[in-house]
DNA sequence: CGTATTTGACCGGCGC
DNA sequence: GCGCCGGTCAAATACG
């Protein structure tokens, strides 16, 4: 990792040009496997950018990942969760057509009116009400579909030679695509807990393998169900998450 | 044997 | 409308 310099958090938030599809994406590097607070930037950028990241326990990088990475690192983001716009988490403000997606489509659909200038008029919300069992994934379909509702994402850079850095959370992998000129697959993943959507995507970057990019989307609605038996480690980065 | 991953099918959006 | 492309589903398979 080049320099451990704390200051190597040169976080570089970046704005898309093309945020339409991109709405919201922040791209932080990080030195070699320190590893990320993916949900707490969810809270907000600031907080990140401030995060005292020097490696406090250089781990070498090729070892077991999931278990190296981030076991000092936790992070809780369900302070302002749920209700949709609310409290501006980070710059949701930003994407004017960003909601929560999903289980709270409905709501929101009966709540906001202006969501980046969809015409779907018509038939809106003549069903606003929640069904959470048997619904068919076709009705899940016409609701995406209507509404083409992006959850806020966040991407982080970072050096590693491992593909999925353990954040504290269960993921599912559900699928796998190459991308268009990109030698490496990109991996898609779901949060493993029930009622949580929170989804996330991993892949390298083409014009350096060695870095990795993570992209979170949704936040959870629950706290990391990474077992707390390393509760003990106390880290500065530890206590400044929580 | 229950759960996670793999992997091709499928689907919807988008540009031509 | 068609085909490409990214994202997801789900059956088959691997894994423990």
């Amino acid at each position: 990792m080049a320099s451990t310099s704390q200051a190597m958090l040169n976080q570089s938030l970046f704005e898309e040009d093309h945020q339409e599809s991109h709405p919201q994406v922040g791209f932080f590097s990080f030195p070699s496997n320190l590893t990320l607070p993916p949900l707490a930037c969810q809270q907000s950028l600031k907080t990140f950018t401030s995060l005292p990241c020097d490696a406090p326990n250089p781990q070498p990088p090729s070892i077991n990942p999931s278990e190296t990475l981030l076991s000092s690192l936790k992070h809780r983001d369900n302070q302002d969760q749920d209700h949709f716009g609310g409290p501006h988490l980070l710059s949701l403000q930003r994407s004017s057509s960003n909601l929560w997606a999903w289980g709270e489509v409905n709501e929101c659909l009966s709540s906001k009116r202006s969501c980046g200038g969809d015409d779907h008029h018509n038939h809106n919300h003549n069903h606003h009400h929640h069904h959470h069992i048997g619904v068919s994934a076709l009705k899940m379909k016409k609701i995406k579909a209507r509404r083409k509702v992006r959850e806020p994402r966040f991407c982080f850079k970072t050096m590693s030679e491992v593909d999925v850095l353990d954040d504290g959370y269960k993921w599912r992998k559900y699928g796998q695509k190459v991308v268009k000129n990109t030698q490496h697959p990109r991996s898609y993943y779901r949060c493993t807990q029930d009622n949580c959507r929170v989804k996330k995507r991993v892949e390298r970057l083409a014009e350096d393998p060695r870095m990795v990019i993570t992209t979170y989307e949704g936040r959870h609605a629950h706290s990391p169900s990474h077992d707390m038996e390393d509760s003990q480690a106390p880290s500065q980065l530890n206590n400044f998450f929580w």
